[in-house]
Formats: structure tokens, sequence, C-alpha cells
DNA sequence: GATGAATGAGGATTCATTCAT
DNA sequence: GATGAATGAATCCTCATTCAT
């Protein structure tokens, strides 16, 4: 199936994003990675600001879905808990470029984008923080701190998509099986609480670029971490 | 008494570089940040890369030198966790933006100062790497997958110059105290071993820029979040 | 026929080159010259650098073909050297500004261009010492030290780009004519051998910028010298 | 003898002016170049621009003396015209680098020092006019076009600053009474009115840089031409 | 005599964006 | 849809020069 120009552009966009920052990467650039003049590229996506805007929201919004699909499961906070790291963890490694501009380019949004933005964000985040009181409040989690650990957690999940290789030593639902027992440690669950847990296949966003396929040799392999 | 002028600059750059990201903070900007002229600047700092590179030594430096007095204090696992984690977020916390430019903008370095910084702070990381799979070696630890833990305990340390700030609900110390807790949980060990744990108070950079002492107002205690 | 906005750009860059130096010609006193931004020019011309080589290739590789030209005439040096005599006072004369930039601005080149240009300028000039060394051997030069001589009638050649006026005194077929004769006595030949040579009319180039047509007055003419 | 500052000065001037131009070389550079702090130049020398009109003039002034010299010591006008081109060549061969200087850098002058300095320069070249004439008068010499000839002869003479290397196959006492020959041959006089000629040694300028003594190498030997 | 500090002006180059074609 | 041309503003950095110490 053929993929839209636009998806192109967002793709290139990704990208570079990821890999050299926003503020360094340069709108011809964009445009010669999509393979367009960069005249061209505005009439697929604005300029350099809306594109950015765009990538972050389709990331936000994706992320959003899958926490409320996460957490709409089950009504038992293990379970939630479980499933919403799982999503995480799954949607970071499965898009590692697209989140980690989400994460990092925050501050690169024109004023109006940024609210409209954080505000998703802070509603995805807020989740966390749900699940988590309602399993203090079940007994279920014996926490330190709920809203400490809520950011502590968010870092380690958040830090996936810095690191995560989808040639690596790990496979993504092997990943997110290890990150659902780190988080129930966390938490202070017993870890066969989690035992027969099996994570939902993350979801592909359009817009993450795709990995480029290395073949596969021993020296390559051994210089694969995770 | 009195700061070195370069000292300022250093400062300046800090702050700016961790507001605004290094590609997007202009020259005159950093100049008139530390009330010079931006030729003037190069008199006393060189260029931007160096500016860069040199806040980014000097945070490397002083990390790897705390983390080695952390792991140099004791020859127990256990012990060495508790201080290498207190460490790291001590520094975090008192140094948080050093920490957040030195973080994110290694991939703004020269080619040079790239592989000069990346070799420090692999250094830096694989101090975590030792102390895990001793306190495995012992049992000490209950470790599922010794280095995907330590990918998700790094980045759990590293997000505290994230959202740490100074005037915050919770103390340096106490923040410090939590996530000796959080690792001693994501390693397996028992609450109890840490209690009596009293973390070294952290070293302050010179070139991390003073806490703008807020006026705490209710709107702004609202605010802040740790 | 409409000149293309490169050869415009072009002859700018020989105007004000000759006139000021390449180190003390500003890049907005390029584009300004030849009607354009800054900016444009680089859309043109690229940067300095290109423009000059751009300028200095063109100019080495007709000065080549010309030589080229000259000496596959006749296999007579008497001929030869009275040909290329004629071809390069000829070239000078009527691309003077052109000719003086690829004379005195070797040294501003980049180290790429730089051997390549130099080599360029060898390969003519080594059709100088050739022609000299077989009229030599043949008998037809009587010459003290040839590769003195080589030396001594390039810089009298050279030195017509310096103060040549297109609308001076002597017509350029002129100065051919007078050159040739120099250059024979150079090499000891008989006037007479020359008498009957007629050279052919030089090349112009299309960077070579046009000649400010001057209102011919009395005062300008007493200037104009030859 | 102790060779005072300002002099050492000019001599590092004369060596970056004749090597990279004046426009191109900086401030700073001259300054260390002659082991001063680029403030200290001031006191010394003045700015750039007082620098380059020092050795224009300390170079024309000593040819015009030595082009006087040359002319009062005989009123044959064949004599005059060798002692005038020897000694235009041996001050080149002595005086390369402050010679190139000055021929090139006119254009460089603010416009007191330009008119100042170019009546200084007409006067000298004017001698040889007059020599010219005067033979022609006599009978000595035949030329064709002698205003045409005095342009080539110069530039024939200038020409030796740019090639003659202190060390290269020939003395400078060699070129003298080569370039005597070649001038004989430019104004029609039979080898033998010079074979007694005898060229005067040159001055050497003050101002002018030390050749950088090279260890005289077989290779390097090979390089050198002339 | 000597110099570190300081600066405004200007250096070359790239920027994101628009628009006529 | 697509693009070459165009530009003002901004980029980092270096300039020659001055001056207090």
């Amino acid at each position: 199936m053929m993929m839209s120009k636009k998806t192109e552009v967002l793709q290139a966009a990704v990208r570079l994003f990821a890999e050299k920052g926003f503020a360094a990467t340069g709108i011809r650039e964009l445009g010669s990675a999509a393979g367009l003049n960069s005249a061209t590229l505005y009439h697929y996506a604005g300029g350099k600001n809306e594109l950015l805007s765009s990538i972050m929201r389709e990331c936000l919004e994706a992320l959003l879905a899958a926490g409320r699909d996460a957490v709409g499961e089950s009504s038992d906070p293990v379970d939630q808990l479980a499933r919403l790291v799982a999503a995480h963890v799954g949607f970071s490694a499965e898009n590692p470029l697209t989140g980690r501009v989400t994460d990092q380019e925050m501050r690169a949004l024109d004023a109006d984008s940024y609210s409209e933005l954080v505000a998703l964000r802070d509603d995805y985040e807020s989740m966390f923080s749900t699940v988590i009181n309602r399993g203090i409040h079940t007994g279920a989690f014996e926490v330190f701190d709920p809203h400490l650990l809520r950011l502590a957690l968010l870092e380690m999940l958040n830090g996936v998509a810095h690191w995560y290789r989808p040639n690596g030593r790990l496979s993504c639902r092997e990943v997110q099986r290890r990150f659902v027992e780190y988080a129930g440690r966390l938490v202070g669950i017993e870890h066969t609480a989690w035992s027969q847990f099996d994570p939902e296949p993350p979801v592909a966003l359009g817009i993450e670029p795709p990995r480029a396929v290395p073949e596969v040799t021993s020296q390559a392999r051994r210089r694969i971490t995770a």
C-alpha cells in the first residue's frame, strides 16, 4: 500500500528531529529527506512548527488512547498498572523516534500548541496517578510517597525510547514483561502476581520512520545492547 | 567571594542551554545573559562549542568523582548501590540544569569532544554494572536481566534532573532516601536493609546557575510538584 | 542576447576582485554589484571561494586552449613563439581583469582548488619552455639561460593585464605585434623574421566584465597611457 | 647588533603581507608574528594602514635612491640603462617580499598615502623613460615604441620579485647580468656592449625579513628553480 | 612599555518563508 | 502539485581599535 506524501514528510521530520533536534534541523534538510523541494514541503505540511506540533499531537493522542484502552480492560489496579506499563513500554519500543521527539521538544512549541499538548500529556500522566492511588487504596500496592513514585516510574518508562533498538537482544514483548516486573517491584507487589500477564502488542504509528533494517552480521549483533 | 567571569559565563550558558537547548540558543543571547558583549564572550570561553564541551566535561568529571567516592566507601554491594544511587540523585538535584544539558546535548558536540565525553559517561555508567553484577554474585540482589535493569535504573535516576525543584515539597535528602528505597526494590532487597542509610550531601558545581529564589506565592506552590 | 544571471555574477566578481582584491571584497558588495541580495548570490554561485575558483578555472582553461591552438598551427618554433606570445598578449588585453585576478589571487584558494589550478597554470607555462627549447635546438633562437628567459618573458607578458586599457593609444592588435617583436629580440631573432606575422584576434571570455566605455574627454585622454 | 623592535614589527608585517596579502592579514597575526600583544603593536607602529604605508615608503625611497645613484654614475644612456636595470633587479632579488608588497598593495592605501606613494613610484619609473629616450636620441637604442617598451621592461623587472629565491640556481649577481643582457636586447643593443659590465651589489632593506635559511638538501635544491 | 579586557561593526553564510511561474 | 528564485533576518565568529591598569 502506498504511503501518503504527507506521511512521508512526517516520517522524515520525526527521523531528523529525533536525530539532530528540532532547532538544529533545517527545512531544506527536511525537504530533501522526503524527496521534496523545500517549498513543496509547505504545501503538504505547513511550516517547521506545524510539522512539530503535528508529530507531537499524533504521538500524544495515540499514547492517550493506548492508555485508556489499557486502563479500561480491567478494574483491578494491579492489572491496570501492568497494562499501562506494558502499553507505554510497547509504545516507546515501537515508536522510539516519535516518542523521543515528543518528550524532548516541548520547549520548541509555540505558546498555543504548547498548552494544547501539555494538556494531553498531563491527561496521560494522570492515569498513572489514578491507578497508583487506587492500588494503594485497595491495599494492593505499598508505596513510599506515591507522587514521587509516579515521577520515578514515568522517567523509567520514557527512558525506553532512549535505548531500545528493534533488532536488539530482547524483543519488544520481553522488554514489556520485564518492565512490568520492575514496575511491580516499585509498587511492592510479589512477582507471582504478574506471572500470567500477557502484554498487548503495541501500535505502530504511521509517522514513525521505518527502522533501517540492518544486515545482521555477528559483529553488529555484538554491538547491540538491549 | 567574587565569582570568576568565566564561571559567570558558564552559568549563563548552562541556564540557557537547559532552558532552550543548545542549538536554539544564540551567542548574543549568551553574552547578554552574562552581561557581556558577544565578542567578549569569545575572550573568556571560546566559541559556542567550547562552552558546551566545558560544561559537559565539568559535569561528567564531577559525577565520575562522586561515583568513585561512593563506591570506594564500602565493599558491600548493597551499600555501594545505595551510595551510588544517593550520589547520583543528589548530584542531579543539586545540579539539575547542568545535568540536563549534559544528558541531552551529546549530539551537539563535535566529533572530538564527543568521543572524549562519551568515554567519561561510559566509565561512569559501568560502575553501576559492576555493582549490580557483584550484588547478584554475592546473592544480595535478585535481578531479572541485570543489563536491562541497569538501563531502567539509570533512566529513573537521570529523570530526577527533569523534575526536581529545589524549593519543592521534598528536600534533596528526602529524595535521595526515597530513591535508594526504589532502587533497592528494583534489585530485590528488603526495605529494612536501608533503614539506617544516611546519604552524603551532594556537591554543588560552580557552573550550576543559582536557583532563582522564588517568591513563594500560593499559585507557585501549587505548580511545584516534588 | 540575454546574459545568464550566473555570468552577471561572475562578471561582477571579476570586476571587484580585480579592483579591490579577493580578501577585501565583501559578499554583500558582490551581491549588490550584481543587483542581487547577498543570499541570492549563493543560489547562483555558491560561496566566495567557489566564485574565485570558477573565475580562475574559466580563465586558465581558455588560456590553455588558446595556447594549444597557437602552438598547433605550425611546427616552426619561430612561428610557434610568435603565436604563443600574440595569444597571451591578446588574451590579457581582451580579458585584463580576469587575467589579473587569476594571476594575483592564487594564494586565496583553498587547498583543493589550489592544486587543481596550479596544475593548469603549470601546463600552460610549460608550453613556453617547450617552444623555447625547441627553438634553441633548431638554432633559430640564441638564448642566454633559457629557464631564466622563460621567467622574464612570462612576466613581461603577464604585465600586459596590468596596464592595458582598451581605449588606449594602441589597439590590441598593435600591442600584440609589438610584443612579438620584443619577444623575438629576447630570443635573438632578426626583426625581419616577424614582419609578415598577423596575430589572431583574441577570445573574449564571458566572465570578463564589459569595459566601461568612457566619455573621451581631453583630460581622460591625457591619463590613458598605452 | 640588536634590531629595533619597530624593525621587527615591520619585518613581520612585510612577511605576512607578502604571503597572505594586506587585507587577509589580521592585526593579531601581525602581533604574534612579532612576539607582541596586538595592543602593543599600536605603540610601535600605529595601525595596520600605517604599517603598510611605512613599508611602501621605505621601499620606494630606497628604490628611488638606488635609481638615482645608478643614473648618476654615468652620462652614457647605455651605461645608465645597464645600471638602472641591475639596480632594480638587485633590489628585487635582495628585497623580494618588500618589493611584492609595494607592487601589489597600492590599492589598499588610504587616499593620502596613495597620492604620496604613487608620486614616488612615478618619479622612479620616469627615470626609465628618460634614459630610454636619451638612448634613442643618441642613436644607441633602436626601439619600437619607447613608451610601450618601458612598460614591458618594467614588468619584466618587477617580475623578479615573484620568482627569485635567494638560494636558487643563480646568484643575485648572475641574474643581474642576465637581465642587463635581456634589457639590452629589448632596446636593440649588441651583446658586446655589456660584456665588461659589473653590477653593484644591491642594498638590503632593514625591513626585509631574513630569508629562512633552508637546510640545503638535494631534494630542496631540485625544487628551487632560478 | 606592555597587556587583558572590551566592543561595535562587519565578516561569510544559512535561515525559514513566500511567490511567480 | 511542484519549484527555482528571492530575501530580510539571523546565524556564529573575527575584525581593528581603544583604554584602564
